[in-house]
DNA sequence: GTGAAAGCGCTAACAG
DNA sequence: CTGTTAGCGCTTTCAC
């Protein structure tokens, strides 16, 4: 078995209260019974039982990084910046449990008992009732990516439709007119936000909407490859796509090069996401940066104080999305 | 207040004792009272208290998934498909902890208590220690992708040596005679399995080794991008270019387009770990798959076994990795 | 079949 | 400054 506040408490000659006290720094403690204890802990490799601590304290020191689904729509960058984002922030006392929401099958295992806090990196609207359901169980919730209908909660999104709107004017600005517009996956907020941006550039500059030219995907490369193959076509195609994240960009390359076009120099190709490979692909991708890691950090810091102080704060924030460009949008002199 | 097995008892005239063993599905109580017990239970939306019930069942319900280290060498792909992995095989009664080693700063609240079961998703020796430490703390342990010196846990590993072989000597058999090395992060046992396949591969073929054709990467496309301008500077440089990992690959790819050199035409290249996005970017890239998904999830299946039957094997198991051919590599008349 | 009682390891009044 | 006592919610003897 191994060793508790007791056998430390027999071996120090004092209660096991005082034991307890000591180990967590109790001012009540005579500064030298607290080091003699702590060094007979030390010694004996005493690790406090969390359960027991749990139990009493009512904190499962479990927090949980939820993604709407693991299994498609979520890319593999975009998993990884935001665990890297909560697990710089979180101390060594809390587990970060990750998971897709959809692999419950109940949420009956996801209560105040069991998570002292949630961050659920929301893609769609898919888990607008695991978010109603958290916040009727009162566990301190916060919401990144995706804003939630309502403003009940805490609430940090990306600007997607800003981003969406200063890629697609780039490339009105270089000179492009017939502009296709590859679409992410259905359902996801983040897909029609960008679809928004690329409207609003497409209107605010006076470019035609032409037949045709909107295709959907599911933000993978392979969805990108298809629905770039089907524009391809098009008798009278576009000069440039504006694809809803870099995934799909990448599919969409491939499928011009395959056509045996050249990518800027035939169509120009722009994503949204700033992935991790997207600059050093070739051409290196023109998109939109989105600060997951930042936001991931910035949501884990609030949570821990919503946690810890007890401070709700039920806003919007909104972070910056930035244009990032690169080497695969081509300047073109006529227009259509 | 939440609602408890007592809570229950008073409502359904019965003893706590009873409800307990009701919700457990004991054989000992009445089908009839035990159904009632149920549905009183639900009415009343209980969940149960996950800590006490750790505390004297001994069990925490926490799985660890830890990898080296979340901060360099580690690829989003290769995070991401161990997750889903092994997420896919858990049942809704566990839950999934992802951490990088390196960022404990004490192991101190790992232990037994904590974790019913550790994945050591291990690339380097660094986290021989903690190996260590787990072993002795008795924690159920299974690592994952490092053969771990001693053999004495459950390992499964990817057969990286012999993938190593395969691709370089598809690039031999391809004609390739001046064939270049971007080698992975220092100290990572990859990185030495993967360079000890390219050699074997040299030497087999007879294929001389070239002063200044080893260079050294990190797994990170910057490294690849920078490792490969190196490797452009060289007099006489190499027509082809094994790199120890994809991200690498883009890299490097990278370095030789803005050089003016086209690939495959000018130079080979070809990389390793197949990562999601390799097979849709221009060239679609050679390279060889590493079955991290099916390890993640063999891996998880034999920890709960490991876990819930007590039973151990304490043996490794080699994952075949698989030659992925696509149009990175030329084929070249010529040799040295 | 069911209940009474004990105890898992810990913290927190309360008393001194 | 320290100890006594109770209790968190649950499972498990042991008795009936």
């Amino acid at each position: 078995m191994s060793v508790t506040i007791k056998d430390i408490a027999k071996l120090a000659g004092v209660s096991h209260t005082t034991v307890s006290r000591a180990l967590n720094d109790s001012p009540l403690i005579n500064p030298e019974t607290k080091e003699r204890i702590k060094a007979i802990a030390g010694s004996m490799n005493y690790t406090p039982n969390y359960s027991a601590r749990s139990l009493v304290l009512d904190r499962s020191y479990n927090l949980g990084l939820f993604f709407s689904t693991l299994h498609s729509g979520t890319s593999a960058g975009f998993l990884y910046e935001a665990i890297k984002g909560v697990n710089d922030v979180i101390k060594d006392q809390y587990n970060l449990i990750v998971r897709g929401i959809d692999d419950y099958k109940s949420y009956h295992n996801v209560n105040r008992k069991s998570f002292d806090g949630l961050i659920v990196m929301s893609q769609s609207r898919s888990d607008q009732s695991f978010i109603e359901y958290a916040t009727d169980k009162e566990i301190p919730l916060i919401v990144l990516n995706r804003q939630v209908d309502g403003n009940r909660v805490m609430n940090l999104v990306p600007d997607d439709q800003s981003g969406a709107f200063k890629v697609v004017e780039h490339l009105i600005v270089h000179g492009h007119r017939r502009i296709a517009i590859i679409e992410g996956k259905t359902g996801f907020k983040s897909t029609q936000a960008r679809r928004d941006g690329y409207l609003q550039a497409l209107s605010r500059y006076g470019v035609a909407i032409q037949d045709g030219f909107a295709e959907r995907g599911d933000y993978d490369f392979e969805s990108g490859y298809a629905a770039m193959s089907r524009l391809l076509k098009l008798e009278d195609g576009p000069t440039a796509v504006f694809c809803s994240n870099d995934d799909m960009a990448v599919g969409a390359i491939k499928a011009i090069t395959n056509h045996g076009l050249r990518v800027p120099e035939d169509i120009s190709v722009v994503g949204f996401d700033d992935d991790l490979f997207s600059g050093f692909m070739t051409p290196a991708l023109t998109t939109v940066r989105r600060p997951i890691e930042e936001m991931s950090r910035a949501g884990a810091v609030k949570l821990l104080s919503f946690i810890e102080k007890k401070e709700v704060e039920r806003s919007t924030v909104f972070f910056n999305t930035e244009l990032v460009v690169r080497d695969s949008v081509q300047t073109i002199s006529g227009g259509q």
